[in-house]
DNA sequence: GACCAGGCACATC
DNA sequence: GATGTGCATGGT
């Protein structure tokens, strides 16, 4: 089977075991980027603790983000671990948002998403997976995200060589499949929730749903 | 108590 | 250019 046919084959298969993964849990664009910067090498369990701590102060505008005391959001996100990093981070998108788009989500993303996507990785605190994640699940580009799951799951695979860098990851991925952002939004999630059950750091590969070639583990 | 989670920036060689 | 380290909480 050939390197196309087996990752169109994963999604099938991840699609038919888990189903639509409903991704990115968010009620807004702006809990969706606030989301992105603040699952950085984080459980999700604890990205929602500190999402309803910002609900509960209102802390759901770009106007309230602008004004709130960056010691005063950190508190607040303090769950999220890395909670000084990632307050910096926030304040740093925030900034960035009011001085290029006069604070509106709307204007950035009307901005070509190549572009967008090289100006979003000048903000320190925003790497690939970041910028990927706003463009492709608060923006709606069709861009693939690739993190440690999709590198460990193709790595163990057989798939790309072990040293491949971020960038061609995602090439594998969108030399392969149709530029569709509803694809791209699941197959994403999809590796996610199966890296989680079968694909960690120590591998539990017993009872994974995609068919495998045994290579290092 | 160890291990790890939907990364990233920076120092050092 | 590659490799190592700090950042931090909370669940399993």
């Amino acid at each position: 089977m050939s390197k196309s046919e087996r990752i169109k084959g994963f999604y099938t298969a991840l699609f038919r075991r888990y189903g639509p993964q409903g991704w990115w849990p968010a009620e807004t664009q702006l809990e969706c980027i606030l989301g992105t910067i603040l699952t950085q090498n984080t459980s999700w369990m604890n990205v929602e603790k500190a999402l309803k701590n910002l609900k509960s102060k209102g802390l759901t505008s770009i106007e309230k983000l602008s004004s709130v005391p960056i010691h005063i959001l950190g508190e607040l996100i303090r769950p999220s671990g890395y909670f000084n990093q990632k307050a910096i981070k926030i304040k740093n998108f925030i900034k960035f948002l009011n001085e290029n788009y006069d604070g509106r989500l709307e204007r950035m993303f009307k901005e070509d998403s190549n572009k967008l996507r090289e100006k979003l990785l000048g903000i320190k605190g925003i790497g690939p997976e970041t910028a990927d994640s706003i463009l492709l699940y608060a923006a709606k580009k069709s861009i693939f995200v690739v993190d440690a799951y999709t590198y460990r799951i193709l790595s163990r695979h057989a798939l790309i060589p072990e040293d491949s860098d971020y960038r061609e990851i995602q090439e594998v991925f969108m030399d392969i499949l149709p530029k569709d952002t509803q694809l791209f939004n699941e197959y994403h999630a999809l590796l996610v929730k199966v890296g989680k059950e079968h694909c960690r750091k120590k591998p539990i590969c017993e009872g994974c749903p995609l068919e495998y070639d045994p290579h290092t583990v």
